[in-house]
DNA sequence: GCCAACGTTGGC
DNA sequence: GCCAACGTTGGC
């Protein structure tokens, strides 16, 4: 079982999307960065726990945690040219993108901020953290899963 | 809403 | 395959 971060925009999917309805699947889409797809596709299993995590807004940090159902397969999204991750070069025999879908585990009762993972020594390792990193898909260590929680 | 740092695109 | 121009990300 590997661990992950997922980074969203909350007015997009917060985890109070998940917490609304936590019995039914969401499907996380939309990723369009390749090697943040390559760990969706590659990496991504049935089981794996993800931290999902608020960005481009007001309180910006790690808000609950959430758990892969279903591996990855073609992000429908990418065949629909009325959403805004269309993309035209992608063919039902060619697909470019995986969306893989997710389930609500928990909301953390109280937000882990980027300021709080920031000033976490054991944190420095976490592409997060890292200058200039904009991966929105990322491996999470089982010490810096556990090391985040205690934060 | 600014802007630095990246990633992608496309002409050559 | 280089690289300038452009678009995007995401914290501030």
């Amino acid at each position: 079982m590997n661990y992950w971060l997922f980074k969203t925009e909350p007015e997009e999917c917060s985890i109070d999307d998940f917490a609304r309805e936590p019995n039914k699947a969401i499907v996380w889409e939309g990723v369009r960065n390749y090697q943040a797809r390559n760990f969706l596709r590659d990496s991504v299993a049935v089981g794996d726990q993800v931290f999902i995590y608020h960005s481009s807004c007001k309180l910006i940090g790690v808000a609950g945690i959430a758990k892969v159902v279903r591996a990855a397969y073609p992000d429908p999204s990418q065949f629909n040219n009325q959403s805004p991750y269309f993309d035209a070069k992608a063919s039902d025999a060619q697909p470019r993108w995986v969306a893989v879908d997710l389930i609500f585990v928990e909301k953390l009762p109280q937000l882990i901020s980027l300021d709080k993972i920031k000033a976490c020594p054991e944190m420095a390792g976490l592409p997060l953290v890292q200058k200039g990193s904009r991966l929105s898909v990322m491996p999470v260590t089982a010490q810096q899963w556990q090391d985040l929680l205690n934060l």
